[in-house]
DNA sequence: CCGAAAACCGTACCGGCGGTACAGGAGCGG
DNA sequence: CCGCTCCTGTACCGCCGGTACGGTTTTCGG
């Protein structure tokens, strides 16, 4: 029992390196289990199928990204009281998460599983919708507390702002790549937060 | 020879039709063919491997690309004299260009092909820096001339700003396949294009 | 209208890959 | 010692990318 989800585990930490380098469909099961260390009759035992996988795989990948968001905004939150400044810092402090690591963002899962949508049945696809609806649902929860101490300067959906977070990373995260610039993603992001930070100033009075 | 061409633009039509929907490795060759309605020695006849076909197809992606920019932002700059005006009405066209797609974006090649680094050869992702540099160069420039005029609220940089635009079409594509909500990516370009009014509004002095 | 180049077609073949089937074995807890 | 988990080994199938190459039709300039 143990030394299955060992293995297993070890599988998914090698797909999900080739899937995020190559796409899905280039990565093969053979070399997957080569750099493993099992058979193919191992590979199925864990998987019925490469479809299965991809399910483990972005099921796995969206459990560890929502624990990062969990982690950084609620250390946020014990830092400051107040919502904008807690949000401020919390984007502050992703962005220096991105920026340490050593070879840039290794990629989204979501965003590749969105790019070959037709490769993946309706269940991946469905998972990677609540994905995008939780982002949504946690950013957006701030925005409206945010709402209820400041005035925004313009008036802007929460619900949009809260995607507005998920593309600037899902964007930053492309752009990094095909630049081969991996402080872009980071720096966009804190473009991004001076503009919230815009956003949410009182108006100067003279 | 001309008729040549034309299969060939058939041939990359269906190909990149599949290509957004799949991902390149999950497109095979046989179904291209098929659809296409030329036979496997056709194929390579116009293409010496899968390889070439991408490169063809990614070349003409960027072209077109570049060509509805240049066709957007120079009618934005026909409409107004102004920088800021110009580039905030651009942003508008585009984004009501983009609503009114159908069945939202069919996907960008580049990001694609980013995401899946490692499936091609180092010539493919030079094409794709490049192109993510011209948009650099295009944006830029725009927020060059506007800086000339306006004094921005906060101080940002030229480049990173135009990497933002970048960034925003190319996460909203994400987040809207994701969520598959179609107007995501109209709105989020919306979103940006108040942060960058507000970015240029001169102070209000009472 | 002719000839040559362009634009394919047909066929045969290769190795790799996803997937199936199934038999069996090592290790380990009860 | 039984039974369960966690695999290994072997054999096989059909699809796919790619090669090779001879043949055929279409097109267009001269």
């Amino acid at each position: 029992m143990r030394k299955g989800e060992e293995t297993r585990t070890r599988l998914l930490d090698v797909a999900e390196a080739a899937v995020l380098a190559k796409g899905f469909g280039a990565t093969s099961i053979d070399e997957l289990i080569a750099e493993t260390g099992i058979t193919k009759s191992g590979f199925f035992y864990h998987f019925r199928d490469k479809n299965e996988l991809a399910k483990a795989l972005l099921e796995r990948y969206i459990e560890n990204d929502e624990r990062i968001y969990d982690e950084i905004f609620s250390r946020a939150h014990e830092l400051s009281d107040d919502p904008l400044q807690a949000f401020l810092l919390g984007l502050k402090l992703l962005s220096e998460l991105l920026a340490d690591l050593p070879n840039g963002h290794p990629g989204c899962l979501v965003a590749t599983m969105c790019t070959q949508e037709r490769a993946f049945d309706r269940e991946i696809q469905e998972i990677n919708r609540q994905a995008a609806l939780m982002w949504r649902r946690r950013f957006g929860g701030m925005f409206r507390d945010i709402m209820r101490h400041y005035r925004p300067r313009e008036a802007l959906d929460a619900d949009q702002l809260a995607d507005m977070v998920s593309t600037v990373i899902e964007g930053g995260i492309v752009i990094s790549k095909a630049l081969k610039e991996p402080k872009s993603l980071p720096d966009q992001l804190l473009v991004f937060r001076t503009f919230v930070r815009m956003l949410f100033q009182p108006i100067a009075q003279a």
